[in-house]
RNA sequence: GGGCUCAUAGCUCAGUUGGUUAGAGCACGCGCUUGAUAAGCGCGGGGUCGAUGGUUCAAGUCCAUCUGGGCCCA
């Protein structure tokens, strides 16, 4: 029974080995391998919860200064949203690593309760369910929406990581916050920045209600499309021969030639726009002239074309009229005279119907894709119409009432009032077009204005609930003058004094929100919404708004007390009960409640003073930092801005600091791309990664920059977490029977051990530098090479020969353990920011042996290296011997390949070089430190003349050495000792 | 169309005032180890630095143009 002997005896020998094995030092920890952070890190956040952290961390730096991120709002309308995520993430980041810098840290995280967004889902709800709601009904019925989601959000953003004050956030809806956002108002009242003014909406007439852009359905239309003539008056003729340099042919009327598909706007042309580089031609079309622009000339003579065709079968010749003789068409295009747009500014034409000039004004926005060139401009029917009226301060005329009819102002031709814009739903479904523009249409032929005439289907916006086309019509808004007290300077001025301090990260967010403040128009505050903070505007009978800056405080106190509701549930004459008003007010009983509220980036522009300024939580006003999406430079930062301008001279903040958006591989933004069709919600990406993998992703990139993410990017950051989380783990576990008083003074500790020191000093200033430049990407970079180039593959695998075979007290190993000590306690303490979670672990089983604490991590101060870990000397030798380490594996890989080695203890080596080198030299500086570094049995020096460092290796098992059971490292002679032959080194440690 | 901005190995990042064959980690390939073991170690392959043109003795680095992304406007 052979097969049995040898059992017998291989299990003899197993067994001799498992008792040699037994004497050695093995790593040995509870800190587990395997992170199982999706399951286990919500008990962290519970636990966090249960011992007060963020109590406890505000209460370590009571009495430090203070250093605060004003939290921006994020809407609360959905889920956590991976972007938003991102956002926080960055924010605790900050601010953990801030309270380790020993800055006390408040953070009063908030959100952004008002909107159309949440009114509009809200409305459908009702919609669906045929609900009648008064204003006041459906404003709570938003509020419970907005705080559902409140109470969501913070749940996702605590599963996070992210600490906070959570137990007391602001809520733009809560009745003190929105208290202060009438008071910061009232500023603006009270330096007479706000006026009334007029400016177009989108308009649903059946509901008479102005509708926002979600509120718009886009749907193909049937419009008429008409060319008009805009007749050139006789008195212009010396204008147009300087302008076009030529003679007008005698006789011939001469108009410019404007197309529309909405001639119900006609009678409130003011303008006609050209575009100033586009070339416009005059061309004698024989029986008339025309102004068009060059490029549409073609297109142009086509329309004519198609219109002499239809009406030739049936309209006869009469050659004495106009309007005929263009259905004939000319013979002939002409082109007499050529100029650029700009040459035609101030050319006056007349209106086709009313008693009125309609000059020529310049555009960019012009195109030559479709029409004339010369475009119809009625300021108070259209955006750029509009735009272009207060550049050329045109009236915003908006002859169109609340009812879509046009109204008796005493312009309008007297067959036109009352006659209605609307297309009804029936009218849409008989290719009816509205009365007013068959009216239009009639007044034009009737005066032969018409040049052409087709029908043009296109897309249009239609209300999303009547289902009809809607209208742009101007109606009267408030606005905020951002130039009259040289507000605009003075926020330009804190835009360049914040630079001074390098307050915008990345350097060009000064750039970006200087063009966004210099090019901003005066700020339109009124949205024609429920959901939102009212307007405290009152109204007479005839309409005439009135707004005081007082009265609005003294309405905000009482909106501090009962709520905003109050607004809708009680008159005017309740709401200004005991209020002071001003003497050229009426009595409250003539008033009534204007139905406007204030823009959501008031509200959101005033969270600095709702809670800075009231040191809300241990704030302070202004703010050290903001930090959002690089989109918030033409919002959220600006409106804060003007707000902090307009009602406190100063901008809120002293430092800005923007993070750019979630990209997919591609780099193209996640809504394109197909392959992420599955929601991006913060808790997808947390409940499959763990919270703390998303954290070091975040930190991985340079977020100034997009950030891409897909499944290949996160398994890296995977791979660089478990990392981390080994190097934890390798040094808890050699720790378990050291206890810091033991340590041992730097300068007695070993040369390697000093060596690692040195390495880790450089790492936490570097690390440091990183932190407090926002870079988290470079300390990512330098910890994942810190933890796998220094430790894993140098130190730690060095380490483990002496800290597993060496006696318990040997100075050797206790100086190694000392040196993992000091450098576990920095580097845990660097990424704690990041990896909030593990670090927060491995700081309870460091501490406390467990995987809790009443301890944190994050209740510790920023590491400091000590002085005497510097040693250039010491970096200087081991880099020169690391160098050599290199030559050494380089040389022992073909011999692994071959065969004839394994691991690298078995090998023997020579290393021959000139004796006067300095390389030479340190090599026998640290002769007896070599076979340890290099993980090797043995090393021989020998020296030549004028030779290159070369190495040689050889397997211990041609030379006459025995390899040591318990070390395994191969000696020339073994000793005896309690458990058998062992090497001289194990069998001074067995004794022990 | 305009403003701001980005572009270096498969991925994430370094590349100093322009100056030797462009670096690191991860990933990948091939081995080793089995006393960090759902770990660890070694070696290796891999980049026309988005494209084109220019300045210069010399350009990833400076200039111009273009291409492709992103954010914000129109």
């Amino acid at each position: 029974m052979t097969l049995f002997t040898v059992d017998l005896a291989s299990r003899a020998f197993l067994g001799m080995a498992q008792e040699l094995k037994d004497t050695l030092r093995l790593p040995k920890t509870e800190f587990p391998m395997r992170a199982g952070l999706a399951q286990r890190e919500p008990g962290r956040v519970a636990h966090w919860d249960k011992i007060g952290l963020y109590g406890r961390i505000q209460k370590k730096n009571a009495g430090r200064p203070a250093f605060v991120l004003h939290d921006g709002p994020p809407f609360t309308n959905g889920d956590v949203h991976i972007g938003t995520a991102l956002n926080k993430v960055l924010k605790d980041t900050v601010n953990r690593y801030k309270s380790m810098r020993g800055f006390r840290t408040p953070y009063v995280p908030g959100w952004d309760c008002h909107g159309l967004p949440i009114e509009q889902k809200v409305s459908r709800e009702i919609q669906e369910k045929k609900l009648t709601l008064t204003t006041a009904e459906l404003r709570a019925k938003c509020d419970a929406f907005a705080e559902f989601w409140i109470g969501k959000q913070t749940g996702q953003f605590k599963r996070l990581g992210v600490i906070g004050d959570w137990d007391r956030p602001y809520k733009t809806k809560d009745p003190a916050f929105e208290a202060d956002i009438l008071r910061t108002f009232a500023a603006f009242i009270e330096k007479d920045l706000v006026y009334r003014s007029k400016k177009p909406v989108y308009w649903s007439i059946p509901f008479e209600t102005a509708l926002a852009e979600a509120e718009i359905e886009y749907k193909d239309h049937v419009s008429p499309s008409i060319w008009v003539r805009f007749r050139v008056a006789e008195s212009e003729g010396e204008k147009i021969r300087k302008i076009f340099g030529c003679e007008m042919p005698a006789g011939k009327p001469c108009s410019v030639l404007i197309w529309t598909t909405t001639p119900w706007t006609l009678p409130a042309n003011l303008a006609i726009a050209v575009h100033p580089e586009v070339e416009y031609v005059l061309v004698d079309l024989g029986s008339e002239c025309v102004i068009v622009a060059e490029p549409l000339l073609g297109a142009v003579l086509s329309a004519l074309e198609a219109q002499r065709r239809k009406q030739a079968p049936t309209a006869p010749a009469s050659t004495d009229d106009a309007q005929s003789a263009a259905a004939h068409g000319p013979q002939t295009a002409t082109v007499i005279a050529k100029v650029k747009g700009a040459g035609l500014e101030h050319l006056n034409t007349r209106h086709p119907f009313i008693d009125r000039a309609s000059p020529i004004v310049l555009a960019d926005y012009v195109t030559t894709d479709t029409g004339t060139g010369c475009v119809h401009t009625a300021p108070g029917h259209g955006s750029e119409d509009y735009q272009t009226g207060l550049k050329y301060k045109l009236e915003i005329y908006c002859p169109v009432g609340d009812d879509g009819r046009y109204v008796d102002d005493g312009r309008i031709p007297p067959d036109l009032v009352d006659l209605t814009t609307l297309e009804t739903v029936e009218d849409l479904a008989a290719k009816k077009t509205s009365p007013a523009n068959i009216a239009v249409l009639r007044k034009l032929a009737s005066n032969h204005s018409v040049f052409a005439q087709q029908k043009l289907t296109h897309s249009y916006p239609h209300c999303w609930r009547s289902k009809t086309p809607i209208i742009f019509r101007a109606v009267d808004q408030w606005f905020v003058s951002l130039d009259k007290h040289g507000h605009r300077a003075i926020a330009l001025r804190e835009i360049e004094k914040i630079s001074a301090h390098q307050g915008w990260v990345p350097a060009w967010g000064e750039a970006r929100i200087r063009g966004a403040v210099e090019s901003r128009p005066d700020w339109c505050i009124s949205r024609q919404r429920s959901w939102g903070v009212p307007i405290p505007a009152f109204y007479d009978d005839k309409k005439k708004a009135y707004m005081d800056a007082d009265v609005a405080r003294a309405i905000a106190d009482k909106f501090a007390r009962h709520g905003s509701n109050l607004w809708y549930d009680a008159t005017a004459a309740q709401l200004l009960e005991g209020v002071k008003l001003p003497a050229s007010w009426p009595s409250p009983s003539t008033l009534t409640t204007g139905r406007d509220t204030l823009d959501v980036w008031i509200d959101s522009g005033s969270t600095h003073a709702a809670v800075l300024r009231h040191n809300q939580g241990g704030t302070h006003w202004p703010a050290d930092l903001y930090l959002e999406g690089s989109d918030q430079h033409r919002g959220w930062f600006q409106s804060s801005l003007w707000t902090g301008v307009i009602a406190f001279d100063q901008a809120p903040y002293k430092g800005v600091l923007t993070h750019g958006f979630i990209v997919d591989k591609n780099r193209q933004k996640i809504s394109k791309s197909s392959t992420y069709q599955k929601p991006q919600t913060s808790d997808s990406y947390v409940s499959q990664h763990g919270a703390d993998v998303i954290r070091l992703w975040i930190a991985s990139q340079d977020f100034r920059d997009d950030m891409p993410v897909d499944d290949e990017i996160l398994k890296h950051v995977g791979e660089a977490y478990r990392l981390f989380r080994n190097t934890f783990r390798y040094q808890l576990s050699n720790l378990f029977d050291f206890d810091p008083r033991e340590a041992v003074p730097v300068a007695q500790m070993d040369t390697l051990d000093r060596w690692a020191l040195h390495q880790t000093a450089v790492l936490i200033r570097e690390c440091t530098a990183a932190y407090d430049a926002y870079e988290f990407h470079r300390v990512y970079q330098l910890c994942n090479q810190f933890c796998s180039v220094t430790l894993s593959a140098t130190y730690h695998d060095i380490l483990k020969d002496r800290l597993y075979t060496l006696g318990t007290n040997s100075p050797l190993r206790r100086s190694s353990q000392t040196a993992l000590h000091h450098i576990f306690n920095a580097v845990v303490r660097i990424l704690a920011p990041v990896l909030a979670f593990t670090t927060d672990e491995a700081w309870a089983y460091f501490t406390a042996q467990a995987e809790y604490s009443d301890d944190s991590i994050h209740l510790q101060s920023w590491p400091v290296p000590a002085t005497d870990w510097t040693n250039a000397e010491i970096e200087a030798d081991v880099a020169t011997l690391l160098r050599v380490r290199a030559m050494v594996n380089e040389t022992i890989e073909p011999q692994r390949a071959a065969g004839k080695l394994g691991k690298s203890l078995d090998a023997a080596i020579t290393i021959s070089g000139a004796a006067d080198s300095a390389e030479f030299r340190v090599l026998e500086k640290h002769r007896d430190f070599l076979p340890e570094l290099f993980i090797v049995s043995h090393v021989t020096l020998g020296s030549a003349t004028g030779v290159a460092l070369h190495v040689h290796v050889r397997p211990c098992s041609e030379l006459s050495f025995k390899r040591c059971p318990r070390c395994w490292r191969w000696v020339p002679a073994m000793e005896s000792s309690s458990h058998g032959d062992v090497c001289p080194r194990c069998a001074e440690a067995l004794k022990a």
